[in-house]
DNA sequence: ACCACTATGTTGTATGAAACAACAATCTCG
DNA sequence: CGAGATTGTTGTTTCATACAACATAGTGGT
């Protein structure tokens, strides 16, 4: 409702050029932004200035080779990061990334919080973050920090709804963090966050798939929505939920009050007891009991697949998004499940019978990582740095004023 | 990509105003209009004279009343307007509605269109929509058409992939409708037509709800999403296609090439020949046969229920949108439906878990309107026109370069 | 070695959109 | 009938981008 003035079109043509410029894989100097822009070189020299100036991108050496005056090369900078925190089940994650997407350190405290008291874990993921974040030296500057909560997350309020598998309900983590010095504490969830990671690896940069529909295998199943490379977030911010879709009315009980649910038959823990194994055994027993053919496993594979079959169905063709990312520990079993469930969807989707290609079902590159959720909340602030540079430009009168 | 400039900044505010006139339910002042825009009223006054020589807007006559000067009303002017067209199993429909939301001229034309030839049936069409558009008489400028479909459209391309209940596969409606006076047209889903016409019955106003799932009942079933009032399209066009969500993968099969689809259920034809009744019978007949308890049609509405319920549940969690809007013959059952169907989502739905008040499921307000595609087809074009006014405001020097 | 050529980046001026300040217009109220 | 209030208009200022000219720094041919 706020009508636009000279310093919305300047801060809007600021994250245009840092958005082009972190965004692109290979270097590029003033005139190229200018031809990507259609702004004048005179415009974008000024423009780039200003993100030197605000250490949002520094230059590099020239490099001739081609015709005509060497262009000066500018690349995204790190002087600007931002903290990504994840609490989860099992562990504790603090990781530090910079604007240019290098991680520039990582801490890991591990343990068992199911069930746990949000006033207890919540001042040692603080404690973790800060000391994480003293590598950022005093040459840098933390502009924020993300934390990926494996539950429901009201948007913007800062509030976590509920987190069945911590057992918290309606706790407000940024105060007992007790890290003053994190910053601004921006919330997410879990899924969420580490779809953000896979449609953005660096800041400001869509590579990878950018519409996609994730799946973060976890104790629970955590899913989000991706279209066009931003985050669907439905009226209240959990759109794309799909742990929570009913699989079966007559199925089990869940905790989250339904019955059925797809997390009932292909979450972590369902698994597991389905297959006989301890709830200590990890994925990688499971799938190792799947290939030499145990009966039990087989079998709750096969019935997590077709659990699967039917969320994701109702999922492809209600979002009209053909395509599915598995994280977690569904990354995991990709080689033994993803063949299987693109077929299946592929026949059954409404996308197939008019756009050729059917549904593609992958795994999260990077499976090995524990904790994709950490940098996708620290890309979600950096992004946030992109999309409103003016405020980290020093500029002789603050143009900030929203 | 292409950065922005003055004239970007003025086409910004200049919608901006149109919007925040044509969406006031009273009339404003410049005066009004620079305090909601925090713009300074010599910018707005500036902005109003534009649209004022546009057409988009109209000066009233002053009313006194307050302390002051007695501001001059401005308002939405009919000047501007746009043809909306539907082409449906039983009938063609063009509707002429003006910028300020008044229907201006209105035509039907009867026919069985099932398994028709859109050689034969789209120069009705066009020749019904240029009968219509004569009413624009020669003050007022036709800026557009729309054509609401029963199938579904690749967004941007003005081509419809496949109509089933038409019977029309890969059609390009623009040049077959003969009718170059009618300007450009505008292809839209039925569905998604009406949905616009429910969150925007008067073009620039958010009036209504905002949030909601439309569901649109003629023989098949169609679907829209409206998401903070806009329409959710997805990676081709369809996202929101309840009709066709898999109820029951045992389910009777579906011309779409699937089993159990929803409208296997609840479509008009599966209803009428489940409770016995004659294919030309039309609702209100199955609707007064569940009244008086008839045992066929009362189970006929139970198994749609059901079949609803299942649909809905997945399309709630997912879209996370907890509000329901009945049209076509699904409006029209309303009174018999809404009530059980709301209950059974509310306990379902995670919304209701945190959120308070759960699931809603109304009727589309003005059921009796046969077309309110017609309707949203116009609005759309309409909505084209607040969205980039310079392209209608007699400047000096062209400012619609895109 | 020299000069034409080419592309990059900078500088100064012009255009134009909104902000700001002052003022004219037109009502109500005492 | 004048004080006060609110609206709308009219210059003037500010500032972001466009435009044009130029300095810069290379390549490549002679």
């Amino acid at each position: 409702m706020a009508g636009a003035t000279q310093a919305t079109l300047r801060e809007h043509n600021l994250s245009l050029v840092a958005r082009i410029i972190l965004g692109a894989t290979t270097s590029m100097s003033r005139a190229d932004v200018a031809a990507a822009t259609a702004l004048t070189r005179s415009t974008v020299s000024r423009l780039v200035d200003d993100l030197l100036a605000g250490g949002l991108v520094r230059e590099v050496a020239k490099v001739g080779g081609g015709l005509g005056r060497p262009a000066t090369p500018v690349v995204a900078d790190d002087r600007l990061c931002a903290l990504g925190l994840q609490v989860n089940a099992t562990f504790l994650l603090a990781r530090l990334v910079a604007l240019d997407g290098s991680v520039l350190a990582e801490e890991t405290v591990d343990g068992d919080f199911v069930a746990s008291d949000p006033a207890v874990v919540l001042p040692r993921m603080g404690a973790c973050g800060v000391r994480v974040a003293a590598a950022a030296g005093p040459d840098r500057t933390l502009v924020g920090t993300g934390l990926a909560l494996p539950g429901i997350v009201r948007p913007g309020s800062g509030t976590l709804l509920r987190a069945p598998n911590l057992g918290w309900s309606a706790v407000e983590p940024g105060p007992l963090l007790a890290a003053p010095a994190l910053g601004p504490v921006l919330l997410g969830n879990e899924a969420d966050c580490a779809a953000v990671a896979v449609a953005h690896p660096v800041p400001g940069r869509r590579e990878g798939p950018q519409d996609f529909i994730y799946l973060s295998g976890e104790i629970g199943i955590g899913g989000a929505a991706v279209l066009d490379g931003r985050l669907m977030r439905g009226q209240h911010g959990w759109a794309g939920e799909i742990g929570h879709v009913c699989v079966d009315p007559a199925g089990p009980a869940c905790p989250c009050g339904s019955h059925g649910c797809l997390e009932r038959y292909a979450g972590l823990r369902a698994l597991q007891s389905a297959a006989g194994l301890p709830v200590t055994a990890g994925i990688d027993r499971f799938a190792a009991a799947c290939r030499e053919g145990d009966e039990a496993a087989t079998r709750a594979l096969a019935t997590a697949v077709s659990a699967l079959e039917t969320a994701l169905v109702s999922a492809v063709n209600l979002l009209d998004i053909p395509a599915v990312i598995l994280g977690g520990h569904l990354g995991r079993l990709a080689g033994l499940i993803a063949p299987d469930l693109a077929e299946r969807l592929g026949t059954r989707a409404l996308a197939g019978r008019f756009d050729g290609p059917t549904v593609t079902v992958g795994a999260h590159t990077g499976t090995e990582d524990r904790a994709p959720g950490a940098t996708g909340a620290a890309i979600t602030v950096l992004e946030g740095v992109i999309e409103r540079p003016a405020a980290w430009v020093p500029t002789t009168t603050s143009r900030l004023r929203r």
